[in-house]
DNA sequence: GCCGTTTTCGGCCCGACTGTTTTCAGTCG
């Protein structure tokens, strides 16, 4: 995925790093030596800022597990693009023997006994030796080994990605609600990538809290969706079913259920450290409780029905799911410095919405019926602009019923506010789809690039940043124009985005459409380092979809954003006050 | 390969499940 400068030298760096892990795995040399370059390959990612500068200004020593080694790696791969390290690995282990680690069951070992054995290099040759059953002659690998690879690769060719958040969301509740009806069970819950609201999800994990394993797991391989059966053991089981999407289901006894959540919905980077920071204090961190050391097979646990009171037996604030990515949430957590994260029911009112009148699917008045019933105070209708021919924009005359038909609303509706605004549409050369003299009748601006997506990165963030500095303008609308699992992001330079939003006041958008998510949340937490408004925007062209508003707010929490950053959490007059000056 | 309020070597989070095994290695999350 192509990114922008800063990550993308970061990208690079953390994607050689990785890969060294893998060879060095597959070499069959300590796995903690491949364990520490992948640590350092993450915390990369996690930057901030530049690697380079940090390389630049001898700054590497504070990127912990960075010494001598991972050291020389980086500063060559900065200053020239190629570390011996990985050059000396990739010409002592076969090239594409990575590959075949891709395949689930395939792990370093496996992948060494199938290539030293057959050449195997590709997953196409796998599959066309474990057809030839060719693989089960080979030493440690039987029939069954085999036939499990042969499934592996079905199931990977049949996975098209990642899963959009409601899909999985939906493909959760619905088995949620099977295992209800089936075995009457309360204690269950929805763990994992989804319950930490993660962009994109791999599989989902279900939590069920009962004394009777046996019965619910039955229940799951007995769901009419299942397709596959993975593993089914005494308290766990895994199974596949549409979509190639894979359910695993974790059974714990109910004076479990704290930790199994934490341990369940991880991530796993942060039960990892958390399990760490445990150790640190004589402590043992299992999906079981929290023991002292030594005393986990008595079962005297020091805390594991909550989550909270395990957080607090470590002496931590409560550390909200979307925060558990190992990005200094633990640390903050000790020190009770964690912000007070925005929550769904602090938002006021939506402003990036869609009607009949242009390419949404419902009429004005069902959207503001709907809006109402969630309680929101205010509600803005943005229909696009003519400029996006297919979406039927609006021109002068049905802008001016669109007025007369809120007002009229509003007298009933009151004191909900609906507020008449627009998707205007950012040309390629910058200039707006309105004449000002349009815009001005607008409650609210938003401003968003749907054309010339080819753009280079110079122009356009040049007719981004145009835009932006419009005083007509509100907000800039799904600034990245990504499209998850469809279309990458823009060429856009969003660190000169994020400075233009402060200086401009222009704020700007985290749009809850499960495709979009965007902003990003890593950008959010570094436009709210710069001091960025940010907004939650639901985008939803149908009355059901404004309960997207959900993931806007998850993504502004997973950006570690308090209720004060986002301009829709104000009433009315004091979120119409912070709008630019016109 | 890194690291240290039990330190310069011995440990690195922890446990479930599977398959090929007669006690455990490999893989996964």
């Amino acid at each position: 995925m192509p990114r922008d400068a800063i990550t993308y030298d970061n990208e690079g760096v953390a994607a050689v790093l990785d890969e060294i892990g893998d060879l060095l795995e597959l070499k069959g040399e300590n796995v903690f030596r491949a364990v520490t370059y992948r640590a350092v390959a993450r915390a990369i990612r996690d930057l901030r800022e530049p690697i380079a500068a940090l390389v630049e200004q001898d700054r590497l020593g504070e990127i912990p597990k960075v010494g001598p080694s991972v050291k020389d790696a980086i500063v060559q791969l900065v200053s020239t693009g190629t570390s011996v390290r990985h050059e000396e690995l990739k010409a002592a282990v076969p090239s594409g023997l990575i590959t075949l680690l891709g395949v689930p069951g395939v792990g370093p070992a496996t992948a060494r006994i199938i290539y030293d054995n057959l050449r195997i290099t590709t997953v196409d040759e796998l599959e066309e030796a474990a057809k030839a059953h060719r693989l089960r002659e080979l030493p440690k690998i039987q029939a069954k080994t085999e036939e499990n690879i042969l499934k592996s690769i079905a199931s990977l060719k049949q996975r098209t990605g990642r899963n959009l958040v409601h899909h999985a969301r939906a493909a959760a509740t619905a088995m949620v609600d099977w295992m209800r009806q089936e075995t009457g069970i309360e204690a269950i819950a929805i763990a994992g990538s989804l319950r930490r609201y993660r962009e994109t999800i791999g599989d989902i994990d279900l939590l069920v809290a009962s004394l009777a394993a046996g019965p619910v797991m039955d229940a799951l391989i007995r769901a009419p969706s299942v397709e596959r059966v993975l593993a089914h053991g005494e308290t766990k089981t895994s199974v596949i079913v549409a979509r190639g999407l894979q359910i695993d289901l974790r059974v714990v006894p109910p004076d479990s259920w704290g930790a199994a959540l934490l341990y369940f919905t991880g991530s796993k980077e942060h039960n990892v450290r958390l399990r760490g920071y445990a150790l640190k204090k004589k402590l043992l961190l299992n999906e079981y409780g929290l023991y002292r050391v030594g005393a986990e097979a008595r079962g005297q646990e020091i805390a594991s029905r909550t989550e909270e009171e395990i957080y607090a037996a470590l002496g931590m604030a409560p550390i909200p799911p979307e925060l558990r990515e190992d990005h200094g949430e633990i640390d903050a957590a000790v020190a009770h410095t964690l912000p007070a994260l925005v929550r769904l029911d602090e938002v006021r009112g939506d402003l990036h919405t869609h009607t009949n009148w242009t390419d949404g699917h419902d009429t004005l008045e069902a959207m503001a019926r709907r809006a109402r019933a969630k309680g929101y105070a205010y509600w803005a209708v943005t229909d696009h602009s003519p400029g996006l021919g297919m979406t039927n924009g609006l021109g002068a005359e049905r802008i001016t019923a669109r007025v007369e038909e809120a007002r009229r609303l509003n007298e009933e509706l009151a004191p909900f506010r609906i507020l008449v605004g627009t998707e205007v549409d950012i040309r390629a050369n910058g200039s707006l789809d309105y004449p000002d003299d349009m815009l001005a009748r607008f409650d609210i601006v938003s401003a968003s690039v749907h054309s010339a997506f080819g753009q280079t990165k110079e122009v356009m963030t040049e007719r981004v940043l145009t835009a932006m500095r419009h005083p007509l303008v509100t907000q800039i609308s799904h600034p990245t124009g990504r499209l998850l699992e469809r279309r990458d992001p823009h060429a856009l330079d969003l660190q000169a985005l994020i400075d233009t939003a402060v200086k401009t006041g222009t704020w700007v958008e985290i749009n809850g459409g499960p495709e979009r998510l965007d902003l990003p949340d890593v950008w959010v937490r570094k436009a709210l380092d710069k001091g960025v408004t940010l907004v939650a925007n639901s985008d939803a062209h149908a009355v059901e979809e404004i309960d997207w508003m959900e993931f806007a707010v998850a993504t502004a929490r997973r950006g570690w954003a308090p209720g004060a950053a986002i301009a829709n959490t104000a009433e009315l007059a004091a979120m119409l006050a912070r709008r630019k000056r016109r």
